[in-house]
DNA sequence: TCTAGCACTCCCGCCCGGCGAGTGCCAACC
DNA sequence: GGTTGGCACTCGCCGGGCGGGAGTGCTAGA
């Protein structure tokens, strides 16, 4: 709401904003003396207290007691995150040492489980990222491939280079020229369909011929859909778990078991991180989280994906204490260097 | 060191492993009288003190204070788990609930992490799970799939039924017989090898042909190389790794921040879940073990297998006081119900 | 409208004493 | 001689009281 920004005369804005700051920095109350002797405000102590006392009446403040200095509410750093207009840029290490990640080419997965390490690393808290979704993907290719032991190994490729595989068992008495015309015409039927789209009326659509091949086609499009399935099976890849702990402001153990609760129930994750739209780095402070467990912390999120379509989300989750400006500019950064790499897999 | 259980008198033996016993129950030192309310010993509180206090220089039992019960020594711990002669009996409801589990035939992936996910839930500590290694499975067929964008998929199927893949980039040049003659030639070559013993000897005893096809070869070779890699690739899944936080015996933050720490690096896990041979379950306790990081905890451990070959190891973390037969006996079941899946898999 | 001064509040760390669990020892007992 | 009852002693834990310090809110004056 940059409106609420608005509302604040810039005297209380820049106090706000370095409270936050300070906050944010040394985890302390910030009392009006301590904030004076890290920047120059130009006013003296009282002023500094009417202020805060004032902020702390609209919200954006808040006392652990009485005679404590002040500490920011979600409201606060809400402000705080919405005045932060440009990002704060990437040491050009960190930029370098990025983008050198996404140099060598990999494998979707290797790709994936290696950006939430880098995520995690690079802001030292806790990184999540969706695996990109085959439902959103775009039928290319299937292949069928006759396994040993009477299994069937089929394999899809999709525009976006994903290639997705599941071993199914052969039903009795196919011939090989039944496999090559049912993935011919599948085939021919799929080309373009977006997978999460894949209905089993399709199924009906094809004159498949023997009984044999219809139930052949059947369990293929189960298969298919439980690839493209909306939200499913989607993999969710964690990094720097065991950051957590090392956050001073997760002191409540109890706190910390609900996260990791949290974190190990992948569905859970996975629907979280399907809320991103493209566009900017979004920032859940606080109670603005829509689950429970995470309302103790903030997640910053930005979605990546190929082309135009969303594949897939970044996530970083951390303390509501978070150094904002840097994770952003971090999610943001390595969100866009997945959306490259997915985008020219798909030119190929 | 089951002959250590020999050197204590009987009385002695009783007095420990009551006392281990109730110190797992219930985490408190224990003292003679609470010893005496749960245990009918026949003597008075006065005997069990001598005793105690025997054991104590024995090494089996400290004392977290002067003042202050028993607690047992990681010796106490070791007599205690080699004295659990027969395993402790599984109830029938959990018994019946883990057979349930490996009833639907799944792949081998969804099979592990399954694992994971059962054993953390019926032991309520932290399960780790080595899944199958291809190193030591043995070549049965491999097939090569032309993809969209000069791209190429290997298909590597295992005795034990697993299906390993690798999408590579084809060399240029390359017509359809050039594949279908080195699938061929490397068929004939490779069946009934441990994927862990290829060498790239095997490249040039093959009379390859063109230059395209060498060169294939030698690309298929490195793929397949990274798939037999010793303990390289090697994946571990992990559950209920939020338990550990709900052990009271975790209250040190630092502790557990190591631990976790420990299990994130998978490479760590791996090697430490390579170490069981096939045979009865392993426990490792305290500083038994062979990680510092573990070294406050206590780890049982066993192998499964396929046929003869040992493939893998499911393991339990948990605090040094824990339920050692329980846990022993899930354990063990587990791993049965797992080579028996992959065993069945064998003979199709 | 801002500032200086001041009384007040409340947290935190500290020490202290009482309580209770549990031990170690000793003398008596079988 | 091994076992037992008795008893003094030790030590962690808990609650209360106390001083120091940081920081506030208020008020009066510039």
């Amino acid at each position: 709401m940059p409106e609420t920004a608005q509302r604040l005369d810039p005297r209380k804005r820049a106090i706000l904003m370095a409270l936050v700051e300070d906050y944010i920095r040394t985890g302390e109350p910030v009392g009006s003396l301590a904030l004076l002797a890290r920047h120059d405000l130009g006013v003296s102590p009282a002023t500094i207290r009417n202020e805060t006392a004032e902020l702390d009446t609209l919200g954006y403040l808040q006392q652990p007691h009485t005679s404590a200095g002040r500490v920011p509410s979600s409201r606060g750093y809400r402000f705080y995150v919405d005045s932060l207009t440009h990002p704060e840029d990437l040491e050009d290490v960190e930029a370098r040492w990025i983008r050198e990640a996404y140099d060598s080419p990999r494998d979707a997965e290797t790709l994936i489980q290696q950006t939430a390490r880098l995520v995690s690393e690079a802001t030292s808290y806790t990184a999540m990222v969706l695996g990109p979704r085959y439902a959103r993907a775009v039928f290319r290719d299937l292949k069928l491939v006759r396994l040993p032991g009477d299994r069937l190994l089929m394999v899809l490729s999709t525009d976006v280079g994903l290639v997705e595989h599941r071993v199914i068992d052969l039903p009795e008495g196919l011939t090989d020229e039944d496999l090559t015309g049912v993935s011919r015409s599948l085939n021919e039927i799929l080309r373009g369909m977006i997978l999460g789209k894949l209905t089993r009326g399709f199924v009906r659509s094809l004159n498949a011929g023997s009984t044999g091949r219809r139930s052949l086609i059947s369990t293929i499009f189960d298969a298919l859909g439980r690839a493209g399935q909306a939200d499913a099976e989607d993999k969710v890849y964690l990094g720097g778990t065991a950051n957590i702990l090392s956050q001073p402001d997760f002191g409540d153990l109890d706190v910390v078991r609900d996260l990791l609760g949290f974190l190990e129930r992948e569905h859970l994750v996975s629907a979280l991180l399907s809320e991103p739209q493209a566009g900017p780095v979004q920032v859940y402070i606080g109670e603005e989280n829509p689950y429970q467990e995470l309302q103790s912390c903030s997640l910053v999120m930005a979605a990546y994906g190929a082309g135009e379509r969303v594949m897939g989300a970044v996530g970083v989750l951390g303390p509501t204490r978070m150094r904002y400006g840097h994770v952003m500019s971090v999610v943001s950064y390595v969100s866009g260097q997945l959306t490259d790499v997915l985008t020219r897999q798909m030119r190929r």
